[in-house]
DNA sequence: CCGCACATGTAAGACGTTACATGATTGT
DNA sequence: ACAATCATGTAACGTCTTACATGTGCGG
C-alpha cells in the first residue's frame, strides 16, 4: 500500500482506465495503438505495473472472466494519482537513435555500407509515414479527438523530417 | 575475458578511443558533446562499461596520471569488436516523449494548464534549436567532418519540426 | 588556505527486454 | 482434433538513474 511516485508507463495505464475497466491484454493493445509511437512498453511491464498498482490501491482487480481475463478498475486514489502525475511538468524527450551513431562513426565503414544501411532505414521510415497518414485519413472524421490527432500529426511531421534528412545527406555519405 | 556482445553505449566509447587514449572523464565529455543529442549516457555507465571492456581485453587501462586520471587505450580486439558492432544493421530509434503523453491525456487537464506546459516546452526547443544552429555556424568551416555535420543537421531539422508542430496545434489545445 | 572543478568509483534501486511456462477458447 | 490466438504471469538479466563517497589540484 505504500505509495511510490508513479512512472509515466504506470500513469498511462491509469489514463486508459479512465475509459472503463480493462484487462492487461487490452491495455497492452491500447498502449501500443495509442501511445506506442512515442512511448514504448512491453507486455511484461504492463503486468508488473498492474500488480504494483493493485497493491498500492490505485486499481482493483475484478473477477476472472473467460480465458482468465481479469479486468482492472480505477479507484479514487488511482484517479488522484493520475491527476497528480498529469499536472507535473513532463520531462524532456529521450531519443536514442542508433542510426545516428552509425552515421557519426561512418568514417570507419567501408564505402557503400553506410549508404546501404541508410537506404534500408529510409524505406522503413517511408513505410511508417505511410502508415500514419493512412491512420490519420481513416480516423479523421470519426472518433479521433483533437488530442490524439495532435500526437498523430507529430508522428507524420517527424517522419517527413526524417525522410527529408535522408534526402538532404551529402553525396559523400549517401554513396 | 568472456566476450559478450557490445551494446551501443560501449561501442561508442570504443569509437571515441579510435582518436587516441582517453580517460573516463574525457569520454563522458566527448559523448555528451558529440552524441549526447541522440544517445544519452551517464558518467556511471561510462565507468562501468570501461571496467567491463578492460576486463574483456577490448581496452587497456594506462597508468594513473595527475588527479588520478586513467587513460584507456584501444586494443586490436577492441578495434575488431567495434568494427563488428558498426557493421550490424542499427536498430530502430527509441523515442520516449512524455509531453506527447500529456497531450494524449490532455482532456483530463483543466483549461490553460496544457497550454502552459506546451509554452514552456516550446521555449525549451527553441533554445535547443538556437544552440544547434550556433554550433553548426561556428564549427562549419573548421574541423567539422561531414558525418558529425549530418547528425547536427538532423538535430536542427528535428527541432524545427517540433517548433512547427507546436505552432500548428489547433486552438482547442493551445489555449 | 579555501572553494571549486576535476576525477574515479560504488551502491541500490528502478526500469526495460527477452524468453519461457501455462492454460483457455475459438475457428476450421 | 488441431492450430492459432487469447491471456496471464514469472525469471533472468541487462541497462539506466540517482545518490553518495572519496580524494586531487588549480586558482584566487
Amino acid at each position: 500500500m505504500a505509495r511510490r511516485a508513479l512512472n509515466a508507463t504506470a500513469a498511462s495505464l491509469l489514463g486508459f482506465l479512465h475509459d472503463g475497466p480493462m484487462t492487461g491484454w487490452d491495455l497492452v493493445a491500447a498502449a501500443e495503438g495509442r501511445i506506442g509511437d512515442f512511448w514504448s512498453l512491453t507486455q511484461s511491464q504492463v503486468y508488473r505495473e498492474l500488480a504494483a498498482m493493485a497493491d498500492d490501491g490505485l486499481i482493483t482487480a475484478g473477477e476472472r472472466g473467460r480465458r482468465d481475463r481479469r479486468p482492472y478498475t480505477l479507484t479514487p486514489p488511482g484517479r488522484a494519482a493520475f491527476a497528480e502525475w498529469l499536472h507535473q511538468d513532463p520531462g524532456q524527450e529521450l531519443i536514442r537513435f542508433p542510426l545516428l551513431l552509425v552515421v557519426m562513426f561512418g568514417r570507419h565503414l567501408p564505402a557503400g555500407r553506410l549508404a546501404q544501411i541508410l537506404a534500408g532505414h529510409r524505406e522503413l521510415h517511408a513505410d511508417r509515414l505511410a502508415g500514419y497518414e493512412a491512420t490519420l485519413a481513416e480516423r479523421r472524421g470519426d472518433g479521433l479527438d483533437p488530442y490524439a490527432e495532435a500526437t498523430l500529426t507529430f508522428g507524420v511531421m517527424y517522419e517527413r523530417t526524417v525522410l527529408a534528412w535522408f534526402d538532404a545527406l551529402p553525396p559523400q555519405i549517401r554513396v
